[in-house]
DNA sequence: GGAGGACAGTTCGTTTTACGAACCCAGGAG
DNA sequence: CTCCTGGGTTCGTAAAACGAACTGTCCTCC
């Protein structure tokens, strides 16, 4: 977990990656949604791409020169429930003036939401109701 | 989501939260755990009882003065899905040396895991089988 | 009753990081 | 040839984070 927080835990990474989800590719897109300073996008898109959650694939517009534009990875898309986490709780407590997104299952249209689920099928809902287990670290030495 | 962030985005809050739902509760603990600056740690725990994500209650061990202990409340708990969405994460791409931590249901003993499920029953594997549908703002006038 | 020791912080000076504005460069359009 | 847009880089300044040292309260031990 600080690992993970260490790669994505900077101070605009998510939101970065929350309008990567959103379908924005372009840097100036970036930078009009989210208002950040240049400078810094300019690195944290650098960092993300540096970690493989983003790719930097050039393309060519008609009648524009080349450049190139910031995609999800797979590694990038594994992030989705991180956000999601993120945005459900804001939703339940922040209560902002801005319009909730909701999310829904492109397959049956059905609401789509995050839950922690055992492998036994049981969806819980609550933290307490999960016991953490600290696991041997994988050690293939004697 | 730039709400949520706004209150736990900042460098040690989820770290905090993380030492928290691990059971510590004590200032001196979360510095020893974190190796946070105090002034920092200070700071993050303030801020967090103040969004009302953590409570400061007092309590009194044999034999010791009155301390006060910093404890989750049902908001903070709420954010459980978001620590473990960056756990799962984590364990999947970062290969930590660290042990990682497996989560198991306490009433069933299986293993937990955060999902993406849809109200129809169907658990998503993947971003790309969601569609964000742009809300309304919940506005009550006409 | 004085010394020492957690515990829970403050305070302070230094180093990082973020910020905003200005500048740069390429290619197309007029 | 000049202007405009996209995608940056380079500043100087403002805000955080850092680490070490200092404060104060109560408790135990000598």
């Amino acid at each position: 977990m600080a690992g993970t927080l260490a790669v994505v835990g900077e101070k605009w990474s998510l939101l970065v990656l929350r309008e990567a989800f959103l379908g924005v590719r372009r840097f100036a897109d970036f930078q009009r949604q989210l208002g950040a300073p240049k400078a810094v996008l300019t690195d944290r898109l650098g960092t993300l791409v540096e970690q493989g959650i983003l790719r930097r694939v050039p393309y060519q517009a008609a009648g524009e020169r080349q450049r190139h534009e910031y995609r999800l990875t797979t590694k990038g898309l594994d992030l989705y429930p991180t956000l999601v986490a993120l945005m459900q709780w804001g939703d339940k407590y922040l209560a902002d003036d801005v319009a909730p997104l909701a999310l829904e299952h492109r397959d049956c249209g059905s609401p789509v939401h995050l839950g922690l689920v055992c492998d036994d099928g049981h969806e819980l809902t609550s933290a307490r109701e999960v016991r953490p287990v600290p696991q041997a670290a994988a050690v293939t030495a004697s």
